[in-house]
DNA sequence: CGAAGTCGTGTTTTT
DNA sequence: CACGACTTCG
């Protein structure tokens, strides 16, 4: 029996609600995961539910494993048939028993962004685009987000057509001969694993009622995070029983590029009515001042739940920011401060916006003998090797997938060259017919000459592994069959050194996983094990009990905790990203949401750290400090390279952390007297001194950009390092209502021209909708008159 | 047919 | 800068 009493009340009302529709609005550290593993419990051993009836969907394949790790612990049996998966394998799952249905087979394939970007490039090929006007991973986005709305192909022609956009109607002809191929292969990329599984509910009423009974309970994490077809499928298994059980945080979410919709979250009331909405508020994670930091950062938001974080837990040390010349002093000295500080490593963790940024980070770990454990970046099952075996395998498992074919065909070199590749290719669509099954008929191709023998050898190789996995031979011996008979192994010692050591390692480690896989699996198969290498995530192999600092991305972060963490690179155009800056200020809401689940994830003390100067493309660029350390209130936050015993922040800081609980925050009044900028963004200049750059150079230049409320600064166009010394012009070639022309922004109309003493203030109207109108400065500007 | 070299392009974040 | 795609040469 479970003690209920350790959970306070709000998570026990959380627990104790099992009927009808529950918006859990859990604030970050507010024991969310505890209350939804207390929920399953009491689901179980005092409401008698089954515990098959009860699905719980989270984010991340660790994130399931953790819950059901913990459900088990609570329960005394049965916890091990709660279904806990991430939507994409819960969806797997469902269509390796019932994809037949909507014509495709249950050994289908799965294809990474990998794959979907060669068979976009092959269409290309194919259908004549102009790569000048198109790019691959441009199409694949459009069609993604499509997905994620379930615009099928005909529909986005439909509408492309009655825009009379020409260009939307080439992407949906490119979006209509995607879907036939992927058909054609038996594949499905990430997306359609969710549309599948919607389509084959929506069409095939008896499968959907089937899993409507069988999950009566149903439990969705990070909530803020799904997007239209994941609402969907939720919103139909729920549908009967209507017993649904959503847990999340508006002000976590940040996979908005990746179709995730706040509304779900926000309209969760009346999509559901009559649901019960509970507040999570407490947080037990971190001290008042990084809790403060937190809230305060994320109030400059507009349109959230309304709703404070508090914690009983000790004020704790002030928030410490620190500038350093350039990225590399700032990574020296994050490892230092680390390796002074002394171990356990693991309570460490350096966050930061974009993977460019680990690889800094991973060169001083190596100098200062520190370990670690990077996350994120390039998966493991991207690697080269790693796929070339995968390959093999989908070749093996599902002769229709040629894309899997075409990879493997001539690795290890066979001399099958890209000559042989069109022939067959072209055989097999006049015959319409697979490319495996036109190897295999690889006599009859025209022009094939002798070519067609040492195919012969490879479709014999490839039916001498079918035959072993027909007699259930493992799948690790399986791969070593491979990489003996292919001769894969050999051409990798013949290639060098330290690269192929490297990657025989690699191929070892899928070695491993095949074997664990194989050991655990209730009836292993090779589709289920290629299913389950597809759809992991870099941080569910994070192995918490390892002792090394961890470094990832912010993104990776959520959902994690550590006692001392260290922001990186707070600078403006990097964090906010400069596309953020540039779209407008939704995404900028989005990268301030993002700011505040690193700050959250600190327990115990919070480093921020920014280089005045860093490398981008090849070019030093001057950075700005992240406008996001301006809205962290000076009390909260230590400046050490600031004589701060001047100002008397110390005092403040002194004199908060003798408030009362109920005496609120000393300087939230202050904040709205400086006013907020039209992107929402309170401007607290006041932490600089007026007119000094960031280079000890006077410059009003420099400060003007920023302060005249634009929300797109053009800090790191080319034309920036020049504005310490730019004059202002002594005239315009172009006036009021011309036409002019930006180098990034494209074409416009000039609304207004105001003298703005030491440069011209220019209004544009742009053409594009997306950047609309924006006073900018002339000098930096650079337009052109059209 | 394959290897080495040149050119160009690009950077958010990920299941 | 750093990677990938494409070209040229052997």
């Amino acid at each position: 029996m479970n003690n209920y009493d350790t959970l306070n009340p709000m998570q026990r009302e959380a627990v104790f609600t099992t009927e009808g529709p529950l918006l859990v609005l859990a604030g970050a550290g507010s024991g969310k995961t505890r209350a939804l593993t207390h929920r399953v419990a009491y689901l179980i051993e005092e409401k008698d539910v089954k515990p098959w009836n009860i699905l719980a969907i989270t984010f991340t394949n660790k994130a399931a494993g953790e819950m059901r790790d913990r459900v088990n612990s609570l329960v005394e049996y049965g916890a091990d048939s709660v279904w806990v998966s991430t939507f994409h394998s819960l969806c797997v799952r469902i269509l390796r028993r019932f994809i037949e249905n909507i014509g495709y087979t249950t050994d289908f394939s799965i294809y990474d962004s990998d794959d979907t970007k060669t068979l976009m490039k092959q269409i290309f090929k194919d259908l004549e685009v102009n790569t000048k006007v198109l790019k691959e991973r441009g199409v694949l986005g459009v069609i993604s987000s499509a997905k994620n709305e379930m615009i099928s192909p005909e529909e986005f022609m439909l509408s492309a057509k009655a825009e009379g956009d020409s260009r939307l109607k080439r992407i949906a002809e490119l979006y209509m001969e995607y879907q036939k191929r992927l058909k054609k292969n038996n594949a499905l990329d990430f997306d359609d694993l969710l549309v599948k599984t919607v389509e084959l509910f929506q069409s095939k009423q008896e499968v959907l009622e089937y899993y409507q009974d069988r999950f009566r309970y149903i439990m969705v994490d990070e909530y803020q995070d799904t997007n239209t077809v994941q609402f969907k499928l939720v919103s139909l298994l729920a549908a009967k029983y209507r017993n649904i059980c959503v847990v999340g945080d508006d002000d976590q979410s940040i996979y908005r590029f990746r179709g995730a919709n706040i509304r779900n979250i926000l309209s969760f009331e009346e999509t559901f009515p009559g649901a019960k909405v509970i507040k999570l508020e407490q947080n037990y994670r971190s001290t008042k001042m990084i809790l403060d930091s937190a809230n305060e950062v994320i109030r400059n938001n507009t349109g959230r739940k309304d709703k404070t974080l508090w914690t009983e837990n000790e004020v704790g040390e002030r928030p410490v920011f620190r500038e350093f010349p350039s990225s590399f002093e700032e990574a020296e000295w994050i490892v230092r401060d680390i390796v002074k500080k002394g171990g356990p490593w693991k309570d460490y963790a350096i966050l930061y916006r974009t993977n460019a940024q680990s690889r800094i980070f991973e060169e001083k770990c190596v100098a200062y003998n520190l370990p670690y454990r990077l996350v994120g970046g390039v998966n493991f099952y991207q690697r080269k090797e790693i796929k070339d075996v995968l390959c093999y395998l989908k070749t093996i498992a599902n002769g229709r997938d040629d894309l899997a074919v075409q990879r493997i065909i001539n690795v290890p070199k066979r001399g099958i060259g890209a000559m042989s590749v069109a022939r067959v290719n072209m055989f097999a669509m006049e015959n319409d017919m697979s490319f495996y099954e036109a190897l295999e008929r690889v006599q009859a191709v025209p022009g094939i000459g002798k070519a067609a023998l040492k195919i012969g050898v490879f479709t014999d190789q490839i039916s001498e592994f079918r035959k072993m996995l027909k007699e259930e031979t493992p799948i690790k011996d399986v791969i070593e069959a491979i990489l003996d008979k292919t001769g894969y192994r050999d051409e990798l010692k013949e290639e060098g050194e330290v690269e192929a050591e490297s990657r025989m390692e690699n191929i070892e480690e899928l070695i491993n996983k095949a074997v664990s896989y194989w050991e655990s699996a209730e009836e292993p198969s090779l589709s289920a094990f290629l299913e389950e290498v597809a759809l992991v995530a870099d941080i569910d192999s994070m192995d918490e009990s390892e002792d090394r600092i961890i470094l990832m991305t912010l993104h990776s972060a959520k959902g994690l905790e550590f006692p001392y963490v260290y922001l990186a690179g707070m600078e403006d155009g990097l964090f906010p990203s400069m596309m953020s800056l540039m779209e407008g200020p939704e995404a900028l809401e989005e990268e301030r949401r993002l700011c505040y689940v690193g700050i959250t994830r600190a327990e115990k003390r919070l480093t921020l750290t920014a280089a005045k100067s860093r490398m981008i493309k090849g070019q030093v660029q001057p950075e700005r400090t992240s406008r996001f350390i301006d809205e962290i209130p000076d009390v909260c936050l230590e400046r050490p390279d600031q004589d701060d015993s001047k100002t008397g922040w110390k005092k403040m800081a002194d004199a908060y952390r003798n408030l009362p609980e109920e005496a609120g925050l000393p300087w939230a009044k202050a904040s709205g007297a400086d006013g907020k900028a039209a992107d929402g963004h309170t401007g607290r200049f006041q932490n600089r001194p007026a007119g000094v750059s960031l280079f000890g150079q006077k410059s009003d230049a420099y400060k003007n950009p920023y302060a005249s409320g634009t929300s797109a600064a053009p800090k790191n166009t080319p034309t920036f390092g020049k504005a310490f010394t730019v004059e202002k012009p002594k005239s315009l070639d172009y006036s009021e209502g011309d036409r002019v022309h930006h180098m990034r922004f494209g074409d416009g109309t000039v609304k207004s021209i105001a003298d703005g003493g030491k440069d011209f203030e220019v209004t544009v109207d742009f053409d594009n909708a997306a950047i609309g109108t924006r006073k900018m400065f002339a000098s930096f500007a650079k337009l052109k008159k059209l």
